[in-house]
DNA sequence: GGCGCGACTTTACAAATGTTAAGAACAGCT
DNA sequence: AGCTGTTCTTAACATTTGTAAAGTCGCGCC
Protein backbone atom coordinates (compact mmCIF):
# COMPACT_ATOMS: atom_id res chain seq x y z
CA UNK A 1 0.00 0.00 0.00
CA UNK A 2 2.89 2.41 0.87
CA UNK A 3 4.53 1.65 -2.52
CA UNK A 4 1.63 2.24 -4.15
CA UNK A 5 0.81 6.04 -2.11
CA UNK A 6 4.91 6.50 -3.07
CA UNK A 7 4.20 5.98 -6.64
CA UNK A 8 1.57 8.53 -7.01
CA UNK A 9 3.38 11.22 -5.19
CA UNK A 10 6.24 11.03 -7.34
CA UNK A 11 3.87 11.88 -10.05
CA UNK A 12 1.42 14.14 -8.34
CA UNK A 13 0.87 15.53 -4.49
CA UNK A 14 -1.45 14.51 -2.07
CA UNK A 15 -2.32 15.67 0.98
CA UNK A 16 -2.22 13.84 3.57
CA UNK A 17 -5.96 13.48 3.96
CA UNK A 18 -6.00 12.19 0.44
CA UNK A 19 -3.54 9.54 1.63
CA UNK A 20 -5.41 8.28 4.68
CA UNK A 21 -8.69 8.14 2.59
CA UNK A 22 -6.76 5.86 0.34
CA UNK A 23 -4.88 4.05 2.85
CA UNK A 24 -8.09 3.61 5.31
CA UNK A 25 -10.33 2.76 2.23
CA UNK A 26 -10.69 -0.85 3.20
CA UNK A 27 -8.30 -2.87 1.13
CA UNK A 28 -8.48 -6.40 1.24
CA UNK A 29 -5.40 -8.20 0.20
CA UNK A 30 -4.88 -11.77 -1.88
CA UNK A 31 -2.38 -13.51 -2.81
CA UNK A 32 -2.15 -15.31 -5.95
CA UNK A 33 0.20 -18.35 -7.29
CA UNK A 34 2.06 -18.15 -10.89
CA UNK A 35 -0.34 -18.49 -13.61
CA UNK A 36 -3.40 -17.91 -11.72
CA UNK A 37 -5.66 -16.06 -13.15
CA UNK A 38 -6.72 -12.67 -11.00
CA UNK A 39 -9.90 -11.29 -13.31
CA UNK A 40 -11.16 -13.11 -15.81
CA UNK A 41 -12.24 -11.36 -19.20
CA UNK A 42 -15.95 -11.27 -19.57
CA UNK A 43 -16.52 -12.09 -15.98
CA UNK A 44 -18.42 -9.67 -14.45
CA UNK A 45 -16.56 -7.47 -11.94
CA UNK A 46 -17.42 -5.79 -8.53
CA UNK A 47 -13.85 -5.18 -7.13
CA UNK A 48 -10.67 -2.90 -8.39
CA UNK A 49 -7.28 -4.39 -8.44
CA UNK A 50 -3.88 -2.51 -6.98
CA UNK A 51 -0.90 -4.82 -7.93
CA UNK A 52 1.37 -4.45 -4.66
CA UNK A 53 4.11 -7.02 -5.40
CA UNK A 54 4.83 -9.25 -8.44
CA UNK A 55 3.76 -8.85 -12.27
CA UNK A 56 0.73 -9.39 -14.16
CA UNK A 57 0.01 -9.92 -17.90
CA UNK A 58 -3.14 -9.02 -20.07
CA UNK A 59 -4.19 -11.83 -22.23
CA UNK A 60 -6.49 -11.53 -24.69
CA UNK A 61 -7.49 -14.79 -26.98
CA UNK A 62 -8.71 -14.40 -30.88
CA UNK A 63 -11.11 -16.73 -31.95
CA UNK A 64 -8.92 -19.63 -32.77
CA UNK A 65 -7.31 -19.28 -29.27
CA UNK A 66 -4.25 -17.61 -29.66
CA UNK A 67 -2.42 -15.57 -26.61
CA UNK A 68 -1.38 -12.53 -27.04
CA UNK A 69 -0.63 -10.67 -24.28
CA UNK A 70 -1.25 -6.89 -24.54
CA UNK A 71 -0.29 -5.24 -21.19
CA UNK A 72 1.72 -5.96 -18.43
CA UNK A 73 1.62 -4.72 -14.79
CA UNK A 74 4.27 -4.15 -11.95
CA UNK A 75 3.85 -3.14 -8.46
CA UNK A 76 1.89 -0.03 -8.16
CA UNK A 77 0.07 -0.06 -10.58
CA UNK A 78 -3.77 -0.42 -10.82
CA UNK A 79 -4.93 -3.48 -12.81
CA UNK A 80 -8.55 -2.28 -13.63
CA UNK A 81 -9.57 1.01 -13.73
CA UNK A 82 -11.48 0.52 -16.94
CA UNK A 83 -13.32 -2.49 -15.49
CA UNK A 84 -15.01 -0.09 -12.90
CA UNK A 85 -16.83 1.65 -15.85
CA UNK A 86 -17.44 -1.27 -18.25
CA UNK A 87 -18.27 -3.25 -14.87
CA UNK A 88 -15.93 -6.52 -16.58
CA UNK A 89 -12.21 -6.10 -18.38
CA UNK A 90 -11.89 -7.64 -22.18
CA UNK A 91 -8.54 -9.12 -21.36
CA UNK A 92 -7.99 -12.08 -18.88
CA UNK A 93 -5.18 -10.60 -15.99
CA UNK A 94 -2.85 -13.47 -15.24
CA UNK A 95 -0.34 -13.90 -12.64
CA UNK A 96 3.26 -13.96 -14.46
CA UNK A 97 4.82 -14.14 -10.62
CA UNK A 98 3.52 -14.97 -6.99
CA UNK A 99 1.76 -11.70 -7.15
CA UNK A 100 0.23 -9.68 -3.73
CA UNK A 101 -3.31 -7.92 -4.44
CA UNK A 102 -5.16 -5.45 -3.09
CA UNK A 103 -8.80 -5.69 -3.72
CA UNK A 104 -11.30 -2.41 -2.98
CA UNK A 105 -15.25 -2.33 -3.84
CA UNK A 106 -16.25 -0.60 -6.94
CA UNK A 107 -18.60 1.85 -4.84
CA UNK A 108 -16.10 2.21 -1.84
CA UNK A 109 -13.74 3.43 -4.97
CA UNK A 110 -16.28 5.59 -6.39
CA UNK A 111 -17.12 7.08 -3.12
CA UNK A 112 -13.15 7.99 -3.10
CA UNK A 113 -13.40 9.80 -6.52
CA UNK A 114 -16.32 11.70 -4.86
CA UNK A 115 -15.16 12.52 -1.71
CA UNK A 116 -11.91 13.87 -3.40
CA UNK A 117 -11.54 15.34 -6.90
CA UNK A 118 -7.34 14.67 -6.26
CA UNK A 119 -8.28 11.09 -5.89
CA UNK A 120 -10.25 10.82 -9.03
CA UNK A 121 -7.08 12.69 -11.02
CA UNK A 122 -5.13 10.25 -9.69
CA UNK A 123 -6.95 6.96 -10.93
CA UNK A 124 -7.45 8.37 -14.32
CA UNK A 125 -3.77 9.52 -14.03
CA UNK A 126 -3.08 5.86 -14.38
CA UNK A 127 -5.41 5.01 -16.97
CA UNK A 128 -3.98 8.22 -19.10
CA UNK A 129 -0.03 6.37 -18.24
CA UNK A 130 -1.27 3.15 -19.28
CA UNK A 131 -2.77 4.47 -22.56
CA UNK A 132 0.61 6.18 -23.86
CA UNK A 133 2.42 2.77 -22.50
CA UNK A 134 0.00 0.99 -24.91
CA UNK A 135 0.14 3.63 -27.32
CA UNK A 136 4.11 3.30 -27.47
CA UNK A 137 4.09 -0.53 -27.92
CA UNK A 138 2.16 -0.02 -30.71
CA UNK A 139 4.74 2.24 -32.13
CA UNK A 140 6.88 -0.65 -30.75
CA UNK A 141 5.49 -3.69 -32.97
CA UNK A 142 4.67 -1.57 -35.86
CA UNK A 143 7.91 0.28 -36.73
CA UNK A 144 10.95 -1.38 -35.00
CA UNK A 145 11.81 -4.99 -35.61
CA UNK A 146 12.94 -7.74 -33.24
CA UNK A 147 16.07 -6.45 -31.49
CA UNK A 148 15.02 -2.80 -31.15
CA UNK A 149 11.22 -4.08 -30.01
CA UNK A 150 12.81 -6.01 -26.89
CA UNK A 151 15.03 -3.45 -26.11
CA UNK A 152 12.46 -1.20 -25.93
CA UNK A 153 10.53 -3.44 -23.43
CA UNK A 154 13.60 -3.97 -21.13
CA UNK A 155 14.44 0.13 -21.14
CA UNK A 156 10.66 0.48 -19.73
CA UNK A 157 10.87 -1.99 -17.46
CA UNK A 158 14.04 -0.25 -16.09
CA UNK A 159 11.87 3.13 -15.76
CA UNK A 160 8.98 1.79 -14.63
CA UNK A 161 10.32 -0.67 -12.29
CA UNK A 162 12.63 2.19 -10.52
CA UNK A 163 9.84 4.67 -10.36
CA UNK A 164 8.71 1.76 -8.00
CA UNK A 165 11.93 1.18 -5.84
CA UNK A 166 12.51 -2.06 -7.33
CA UNK A 167 15.08 -1.59 -10.30
CA UNK A 168 18.63 -0.48 -8.82
CA UNK A 169 22.07 -1.30 -9.45
CA UNK A 170 21.83 -4.79 -9.07
CA UNK A 171 19.01 -4.69 -12.01
CA UNK A 172 15.64 -5.43 -11.28
CA UNK A 173 13.25 -8.81 -11.42
CA UNK A 174 11.95 -9.93 -14.88
CA UNK A 175 9.81 -12.93 -14.06
CA UNK A 176 8.45 -13.65 -18.08
CA UNK A 177 9.44 -16.80 -19.68
CA UNK A 178 10.98 -16.35 -22.75
CA UNK A 179 7.77 -17.91 -23.93
CA UNK A 180 5.55 -15.64 -22.54
CA UNK A 181 8.15 -12.12 -23.57
CA UNK A 182 7.48 -13.89 -27.29
CA UNK A 183 4.17 -13.47 -26.69
CA UNK A 184 3.88 -9.95 -25.50
CA UNK A 185 6.64 -9.19 -28.34
CA UNK A 186 4.30 -10.60 -31.02
CA UNK A 187 7.09 -13.19 -32.05
CA UNK A 188 8.25 -16.64 -31.38
CA UNK A 189 9.97 -17.58 -28.89
CA UNK A 190 12.95 -18.87 -30.98
CA UNK A 191 12.86 -15.43 -32.64
CA UNK A 192 13.04 -14.11 -29.43
CA UNK A 193 15.69 -15.98 -28.04
CA UNK A 194 18.31 -15.19 -30.97
CA UNK A 195 16.90 -11.09 -30.35
CA UNK A 196 18.26 -11.81 -26.60
CA UNK A 197 21.39 -13.23 -27.70
CA UNK A 198 22.24 -10.26 -29.67
CA UNK A 199 21.46 -7.83 -26.87
CA UNK A 200 23.63 -10.26 -24.70
CA UNK A 201 26.44 -9.81 -27.25
CA UNK A 202 26.56 -6.69 -27.90
CA UNK A 203 26.55 -6.15 -23.89
CA UNK A 204 23.84 -3.79 -23.41
CA UNK A 205 21.28 -6.58 -21.13
CA UNK A 206 22.06 -9.63 -19.03
CA UNK A 207 18.38 -11.65 -18.55
CA UNK A 208 18.56 -14.91 -17.13
CA UNK A 209 16.25 -17.03 -14.48
CA UNK A 210 14.18 -14.31 -13.95
CA UNK A 211 16.54 -11.61 -13.28
CA UNK A 212 17.35 -8.82 -15.83
CA UNK A 213 19.95 -5.89 -15.61
CA UNK A 214 20.29 -3.10 -18.07
CA UNK A 215 24.23 -2.76 -18.90
CA UNK A 216 24.31 0.15 -21.28
CA UNK A 217 21.11 2.31 -20.82
CA UNK A 218 21.85 4.36 -23.23
CA UNK A 219 23.01 1.96 -25.95
CA UNK A 220 19.87 0.32 -25.30
CA UNK A 221 18.23 3.35 -25.82
CA UNK A 222 19.73 4.56 -29.13
CA UNK A 223 18.99 0.94 -30.29
CA UNK A 224 15.27 1.19 -28.99
CA UNK A 225 15.21 4.61 -30.12
CA UNK A 226 13.44 5.27 -27.03
CA UNK A 227 12.05 8.35 -25.67
CA UNK A 228 10.95 8.07 -22.29
CA UNK A 229 8.86 11.36 -22.40
CA UNK A 230 5.68 9.04 -22.60
CA UNK A 231 5.84 7.52 -19.22
CA UNK A 232 5.72 10.74 -17.61
CA UNK A 233 7.80 9.95 -14.73
CA UNK A 234 7.63 13.69 -13.39
CA UNK A 235 5.08 15.79 -11.29
CA UNK A 236 2.52 16.45 -13.73
CA UNK A 237 1.18 20.17 -12.67
CA UNK A 238 -1.69 21.42 -13.85
CA UNK B 1 -22.88 17.28 -32.22
CA UNK B 2 -26.17 15.10 -32.84
CA UNK B 3 -24.14 12.03 -34.04
CA UNK B 4 -22.07 12.33 -30.71
CA UNK B 5 -25.39 12.41 -28.31
CA UNK B 6 -26.98 9.30 -30.29
CA UNK B 7 -23.53 7.51 -30.44
CA UNK B 8 -23.73 7.49 -26.51
CA UNK B 9 -26.98 6.73 -26.38
CA UNK B 10 -26.56 3.39 -28.27
CA UNK B 11 -24.53 2.33 -25.40
CA UNK B 12 -25.85 4.28 -22.01
CA UNK B 13 -29.11 5.94 -21.88
CA UNK B 14 -28.65 9.54 -20.82
CA UNK B 15 -31.99 11.35 -19.77
CA UNK B 16 -33.20 14.75 -21.64
CA UNK B 17 -31.33 16.47 -18.75
CA UNK B 18 -27.70 15.28 -19.41
CA UNK B 19 -28.41 15.66 -23.11
CA UNK B 20 -29.36 19.21 -22.76
CA UNK B 21 -26.15 19.73 -20.74
CA UNK B 22 -24.37 18.15 -23.57
CA UNK B 23 -25.94 19.95 -26.43
CA UNK B 24 -25.64 23.05 -24.02
CA UNK B 25 -21.86 23.27 -23.04
CA UNK B 26 -20.58 25.86 -25.46
CA UNK B 27 -18.83 24.10 -27.63
CA UNK B 28 -17.26 25.67 -30.75
CA UNK B 29 -16.66 24.19 -34.19
CA UNK B 30 -13.42 24.21 -36.14
CA UNK B 31 -12.80 22.96 -39.17
CA UNK B 32 -9.77 21.46 -40.32
CA UNK B 33 -8.25 20.42 -43.98
CA UNK B 34 -6.50 17.02 -44.57
CA UNK B 35 -2.91 16.83 -42.87
CA UNK B 36 -4.10 19.34 -40.63
CA UNK B 37 -2.58 19.27 -36.87
CA UNK B 38 -5.65 19.33 -34.86
CA UNK B 39 -3.43 18.71 -31.01
CA UNK B 40 0.11 18.79 -31.33
CA UNK B 41 2.04 16.26 -29.34
CA UNK B 42 3.79 17.77 -25.91
CA UNK B 43 1.66 21.29 -26.68
CA UNK B 44 -0.36 22.46 -23.05
CA UNK B 45 -4.13 21.50 -23.69
CA UNK B 46 -7.13 23.42 -22.51
CA UNK B 47 -9.46 22.26 -24.85
CA UNK B 48 -10.97 19.03 -25.85
CA UNK B 49 -12.03 17.55 -28.97
CA UNK B 50 -15.01 16.43 -30.11
CA UNK B 51 -14.69 14.80 -34.03
CA UNK B 52 -17.83 15.92 -35.59
CA UNK B 53 -16.87 14.20 -39.02
CA UNK B 54 -13.53 13.26 -41.08
CA UNK B 55 -11.32 10.77 -39.62
CA UNK B 56 -7.86 11.31 -37.60
CA UNK B 57 -4.99 9.55 -36.77
CA UNK B 58 -2.84 9.51 -33.76
CA UNK B 59 0.43 9.40 -34.81
CA UNK B 60 3.59 9.16 -32.74
CA UNK B 61 7.33 9.96 -33.79
CA UNK B 62 10.29 7.89 -32.49
CA UNK B 63 13.49 9.55 -32.03
CA UNK B 64 14.78 8.58 -35.59
CA UNK B 65 11.70 10.59 -36.79
CA UNK B 66 9.76 7.77 -38.36
CA UNK B 67 5.80 8.22 -37.97
CA UNK B 68 3.49 5.63 -36.90
CA UNK B 69 -0.09 5.78 -36.53
CA UNK B 70 -1.23 4.45 -33.23
CA UNK B 71 -5.13 4.89 -33.13
CA UNK B 72 -7.67 6.41 -36.04
CA UNK B 73 -10.49 8.33 -34.73
CA UNK B 74 -14.14 8.53 -36.53
CA UNK B 75 -16.80 10.77 -36.08
CA UNK B 76 -18.34 10.69 -32.92
CA UNK B 77 -15.03 9.98 -30.75
CA UNK B 78 -13.60 12.39 -28.29
CA UNK B 79 -9.95 12.95 -29.92
CA UNK B 80 -7.84 13.79 -26.33
CA UNK B 81 -9.92 12.71 -23.04
CA UNK B 82 -6.81 11.91 -21.81
CA UNK B 83 -5.48 15.46 -22.43
CA UNK B 84 -7.76 16.79 -19.73
CA UNK B 85 -5.82 14.71 -17.15
CA UNK B 86 -2.23 15.27 -18.01
CA UNK B 87 -3.28 18.69 -19.78
CA UNK B 88 -1.47 17.58 -22.88
CA UNK B 89 -1.05 14.32 -25.14
CA UNK B 90 1.74 11.86 -26.44
CA UNK B 91 0.63 12.21 -29.99
CA UNK B 92 -0.06 14.20 -33.01
CA UNK B 93 -3.58 14.15 -33.87
CA UNK B 94 -3.92 14.81 -37.65
CA UNK B 95 -6.45 15.02 -39.95
CA UNK B 96 -6.75 12.33 -42.72
CA UNK B 97 -9.38 14.29 -44.35
CA UNK B 98 -11.36 17.66 -44.10
CA UNK B 99 -12.86 17.22 -40.60
CA UNK B 100 -14.71 18.66 -38.12
CA UNK B 101 -14.16 19.54 -34.48
CA UNK B 102 -16.11 20.69 -31.51
CA UNK B 103 -14.21 22.21 -28.83
CA UNK B 104 -14.76 22.46 -25.37
CA UNK B 105 -12.54 23.88 -22.16
CA UNK B 106 -11.50 21.73 -20.33
CA UNK B 107 -12.92 23.63 -16.94
CA UNK B 108 -16.37 23.52 -18.69
CA UNK B 109 -15.45 19.79 -19.47
CA UNK B 110 -14.55 19.34 -15.42
CA UNK B 111 -17.96 20.87 -15.16
CA UNK B 112 -19.86 18.89 -16.75
CA UNK B 113 -18.39 15.68 -15.37
CA UNK B 114 -18.76 17.79 -12.21
CA UNK B 115 -22.94 18.25 -12.40
CA UNK B 116 -23.83 14.79 -13.79
CA UNK B 117 -22.51 11.36 -13.34
CA UNK B 118 -23.74 10.20 -16.22
CA UNK B 119 -21.79 12.13 -18.34
CA UNK B 120 -18.99 11.21 -16.61
CA UNK B 121 -19.21 7.75 -17.18
CA UNK B 122 -19.97 8.72 -20.98
CA UNK B 123 -16.61 10.31 -21.05
CA UNK B 124 -14.68 7.48 -19.31
CA UNK B 125 -16.17 5.02 -21.09
CA UNK B 126 -15.01 6.67 -24.78
CA UNK B 127 -11.62 6.08 -22.99
CA UNK B 128 -12.48 2.79 -21.88
CA UNK B 129 -13.06 1.24 -25.30
CA UNK B 130 -10.03 3.59 -26.75
CA UNK B 131 -8.40 1.58 -24.52
CA UNK B 132 -9.85 -2.16 -26.01
CA UNK B 133 -9.74 -0.95 -29.16
CA UNK B 134 -5.88 -0.41 -28.65
CA UNK B 135 -5.44 -3.81 -26.80
CA UNK B 136 -7.45 -5.29 -29.82
CA UNK B 137 -4.82 -3.72 -32.42
CA UNK B 138 -1.67 -4.43 -30.13
CA UNK B 139 -3.16 -7.97 -30.72
CA UNK B 140 -3.73 -8.09 -34.08
CA UNK B 141 -0.25 -6.50 -34.58
CA UNK B 142 1.40 -9.26 -32.75
CA UNK B 143 -0.71 -12.25 -33.88
CA UNK B 144 -1.95 -11.78 -37.07
CA UNK B 145 0.12 -11.67 -40.06
CA UNK B 146 -0.68 -9.08 -42.79
CA UNK B 147 -3.93 -9.68 -44.75
CA UNK B 148 -5.29 -10.51 -41.14
CA UNK B 149 -4.35 -7.87 -39.55
CA UNK B 150 -5.92 -5.82 -42.63
CA UNK B 151 -8.89 -7.42 -42.54
CA UNK B 152 -9.00 -6.92 -38.86
CA UNK B 153 -8.74 -3.28 -40.07
CA UNK B 154 -11.86 -3.13 -42.17
CA UNK B 155 -14.13 -5.22 -39.62
CA UNK B 156 -13.33 -2.93 -36.76
CA UNK B 157 -14.11 0.42 -39.36
CA UNK B 158 -17.06 -1.09 -40.64
CA UNK B 159 -18.74 -1.88 -37.38
CA UNK B 160 -17.37 1.86 -35.64
CA UNK B 161 -19.05 2.81 -38.85
CA UNK B 162 -22.05 1.39 -38.71
CA UNK B 163 -22.30 2.67 -35.10
CA UNK B 164 -22.62 6.19 -36.17
CA UNK B 165 -24.71 5.83 -39.67
CA UNK B 166 -21.66 6.16 -41.90
CA UNK B 167 -21.45 2.62 -43.08
CA UNK B 168 -24.25 1.61 -44.95
CA UNK B 169 -24.93 -0.59 -47.66
CA UNK B 170 -23.07 1.34 -50.08
CA UNK B 171 -20.21 0.76 -47.66
CA UNK B 172 -18.28 3.63 -45.89
CA UNK B 173 -15.57 6.14 -46.81
CA UNK B 174 -11.80 4.90 -45.81
CA UNK B 175 -9.83 8.46 -46.43
CA UNK B 176 -6.47 7.09 -45.25
CA UNK B 177 -3.86 6.35 -48.43
CA UNK B 178 -2.15 3.10 -48.75
CA UNK B 179 1.17 4.85 -47.20
CA UNK B 180 -1.06 6.16 -44.16
CA UNK B 181 -2.80 2.66 -43.67
CA UNK B 182 0.42 0.59 -44.07
CA UNK B 183 1.50 3.49 -41.56
CA UNK B 184 -0.53 2.09 -38.85
CA UNK B 185 -0.70 -1.72 -39.73
CA UNK B 186 3.21 -1.65 -39.27
CA UNK B 187 3.88 -2.47 -42.77
CA UNK B 188 5.37 -1.03 -45.69
CA UNK B 189 3.12 0.30 -48.74
CA UNK B 190 4.37 -2.37 -50.98
CA UNK B 191 3.46 -5.14 -48.51
CA UNK B 192 0.15 -3.42 -47.89
CA UNK B 193 -0.65 -3.39 -50.91
CA UNK B 194 0.02 -7.10 -51.91
CA UNK B 195 -2.45 -7.83 -48.69
CA UNK B 196 -5.27 -5.95 -50.17
CA UNK B 197 -4.69 -7.26 -53.35
CA UNK B 198 -5.30 -10.87 -51.56
CA UNK B 199 -8.42 -9.40 -50.13
CA UNK B 200 -10.06 -7.84 -53.61
CA UNK B 201 -9.31 -11.38 -55.20
CA UNK B 202 -10.88 -13.48 -52.36
CA UNK B 203 -13.99 -11.14 -52.60
CA UNK B 204 -13.79 -10.15 -49.22
CA UNK B 205 -13.83 -6.23 -49.53
CA UNK B 206 -13.29 -3.30 -51.92
CA UNK B 207 -11.63 -0.07 -51.54
CA UNK B 208 -10.08 2.63 -53.79
CA UNK B 209 -10.45 6.20 -53.83
CA UNK B 210 -10.90 6.15 -50.17
CA UNK B 211 -14.10 4.35 -50.55
CA UNK B 212 -14.46 0.71 -48.79
CA UNK B 213 -16.94 -1.87 -49.24
CA UNK B 214 -16.86 -5.11 -47.27
CA UNK B 215 -18.38 -8.06 -49.54
CA UNK B 216 -18.14 -11.13 -47.19
CA UNK B 217 -17.94 -9.95 -43.36
CA UNK B 218 -18.48 -13.20 -42.07
CA UNK B 219 -15.31 -14.37 -44.51
CA UNK B 220 -13.43 -11.44 -43.12
CA UNK B 221 -14.24 -11.89 -39.51
CA UNK B 222 -13.14 -15.63 -39.75
CA UNK B 223 -9.57 -14.42 -42.00
CA UNK B 224 -9.00 -11.99 -38.95
CA UNK B 225 -10.12 -14.40 -36.56
CA UNK B 226 -11.97 -11.28 -35.30
CA UNK B 227 -14.54 -10.77 -32.18
CA UNK B 228 -16.53 -8.00 -32.34
CA UNK B 229 -17.11 -8.09 -28.46
CA UNK B 230 -14.35 -5.69 -27.48
CA UNK B 231 -16.27 -2.62 -28.99
CA UNK B 232 -18.98 -2.50 -26.50
CA UNK B 233 -21.60 -2.02 -29.36
CA UNK B 234 -24.61 -2.98 -26.68
CA UNK B 235 -25.76 -1.16 -24.47
CA UNK B 236 -23.68 -1.19 -21.21
CA UNK B 237 -25.31 -1.93 -18.20
CA UNK B 238 -24.11 -1.17 -14.37
C1' DG C 1 23.07 -39.28 -7.40
C1' DG C 2 19.85 -40.29 -11.19
C1' DC C 3 15.32 -39.31 -13.43
C1' DG C 4 12.11 -36.54 -15.66
C1' DC C 5 10.30 -32.37 -17.12
C1' DG C 6 10.24 -27.90 -18.58
C1' DA C 7 12.75 -23.99 -20.28
C1' DC C 8 16.44 -22.44 -23.08
C1' DT C 9 19.45 -22.70 -27.31
C1' DT C 10 20.77 -23.80 -31.82
C1' DT C 11 20.33 -25.44 -36.57
C1' DA C 12 18.52 -25.91 -41.32
C1' DC C 13 15.13 -24.64 -44.00
C1' DA C 14 10.59 -22.28 -45.43
C1' DA C 15 7.65 -18.37 -45.61
C1' DA C 16 6.65 -13.58 -44.87
C1' DT C 17 8.03 -9.04 -45.29
C1' DG C 18 11.25 -5.21 -46.59
C1' DT C 19 13.99 -2.68 -50.27
C1' DT C 20 14.63 -0.62 -54.43
C1' DA C 21 13.15 0.61 -58.60
C1' DA C 22 10.21 1.29 -62.37
C1' DG C 23 5.95 1.80 -64.87
C1' DA C 24 0.75 2.73 -64.79
C1' DA C 25 -3.08 5.15 -63.20
C1' DC C 26 -4.95 9.17 -61.47
C1' DA C 27 -5.94 14.00 -59.83
C1' DG C 28 -5.18 18.80 -60.10
C1' DC C 29 -3.93 22.53 -62.86
C1' DT C 30 -3.51 25.40 -67.13
C1' DA D 1 -6.30 18.01 -74.01
C1' DG D 2 -1.53 18.15 -71.99
C1' DC D 3 1.64 18.67 -68.01
C1' DT D 4 3.06 17.39 -63.37
C1' DG D 5 3.27 15.36 -59.17
C1' DT D 6 1.31 11.94 -56.27
C1' DT D 7 -0.52 7.42 -55.41
C1' DC D 8 -0.98 2.81 -56.76
C1' DT D 9 0.89 -1.52 -58.66
C1' DT D 10 4.22 -4.80 -59.84
C1' DA D 11 8.72 -7.01 -60.09
C1' DA D 12 13.24 -8.95 -58.55
C1' DC D 13 15.85 -9.56 -54.92
C1' DA D 14 17.53 -9.09 -49.81
C1' DT D 15 16.50 -9.62 -45.10
C1' DT D 16 13.82 -10.87 -41.28
C1' DT D 17 11.05 -13.99 -39.07
C1' DG D 18 8.63 -18.50 -38.60
C1' DT D 19 8.72 -23.77 -38.39
C1' DA D 20 10.24 -28.04 -36.99
C1' DA D 21 13.29 -30.59 -34.74
C1' DA D 22 16.90 -31.80 -31.82
C1' DG D 23 20.26 -31.01 -28.27
C1' DT D 24 21.45 -28.71 -23.83
C1' DC D 25 20.77 -26.98 -19.39
C1' DG D 26 18.79 -26.57 -14.88
C1' DC D 27 15.99 -27.91 -11.15
C1' DG D 28 12.83 -30.47 -8.26
C1' DC D 29 11.92 -34.99 -6.72
C1' DC D 30 12.69 -39.66 -5.48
Amino acid sequence: MDRFVAKLRSRQALTETDENLLREAGWINRRYARHEVIVRAGQRLDHAHLLLSGFTARAQEDTAGNRQIVGIGVAGDMLDVHGVILGKLEQDIIALSPCEVATITHSKFKELTRLSAEIQKTFWMQAAIEHSIMAAWIQALGSKRGTSKIAHLFCEMQLRLALVGIATQMGFPMPLSQQEMADYAGMTHVHLNRCLKELREADLVTFASGWAKVLDFDGLKRLARFDEAYLNLRLIED
